[in-house]
DNA sequence: GAAGAATATGTCTTGACAAGAATATACGTA
DNA sequence: TACGTATATTCTTGTCAAGACATATTCTTC
């Protein structure tokens, strides 16, 4: 999940798997379109490989990258997890709070 | 979209996100709940505030932050878009292939 | 209005990481 | 076998961001 996350927050490994959610694709054929440098590439898919975003076929001197569903999948059940929150009422603010000074209070008397 | 994943990426603003999740905090609790210092905690409130994942509420010297549902709401959608790869036939690797071959022809008469 | 509580901001140091350039490796072909 | 192509790896360098610590700001209460 973090390592997901950690290498999609990178804006070019973000527009590499953007490129392949089109279909698989060779390195060079990336690095044509992506205007960046072979080994910047390369090592791009690296991180993106480490973090099971994307899986190798080899195919001669080529290596054809695939995205893999796996951990978009589990993102995205993470998020779910998120929805009720813009589906209306939650975020019981007084209820919280209340509760909160409660806590304190228990603080407050043990330390500090 | 970027701004959002970044912000995300870094675990303990992760945390924090994960926490808000259950309803409206202030900052104390926060640092009391992952134990982490007073100032990291707002610096990460900072970021996540600046990336529009959250939201803040004065209430006397406290403020009160609250989860904001649009940045995440858009990650969900972008996900959506990939859904197609994990519910069946998709990656139509021999069509690409050949496609990527005419390609390359094509570059290889024109420049290198 | 002085003291304390809750939070924000500034500065400094350190570690992570991306880009660049050069080089290594593996395969295909003449 | 020599050469060109496709990709990976190594090393170095610069940048950025997180943590620690100190300090500023704002509000409450006595």
């Amino acid at each position: 999940m973090m390592e997901t996350l950690q290498a999609l927050a990178e804006p070019n490994r973000f527009q590499i798997v953007e490129l392949l959610r089109e279909g698989p694709r060779p390195v060079g054929d990336m690095v044509h379109r992506l205007g960046l440098r072979q080994p910047q590439v390369s090592k791009h898919l690296r991180v993106l490989s480490d973090a099971g975003l994307v899986d190798v076929r080899v195919d001669a001197q080529r290596r054809i990258y695939a995205l893999r569903p796996a951990p978009l999948k589990e993102l995205e059940v993470w998020i779910e997890r998120y929805r009720r929150i813009w589906e209306g009422n939650f975020q019981r603010l007084d209820g919280v709070l209340a509760e909160l000074k409660a806590e304190e209070k228990k603080r407050g008397r043990t330390k500090r």
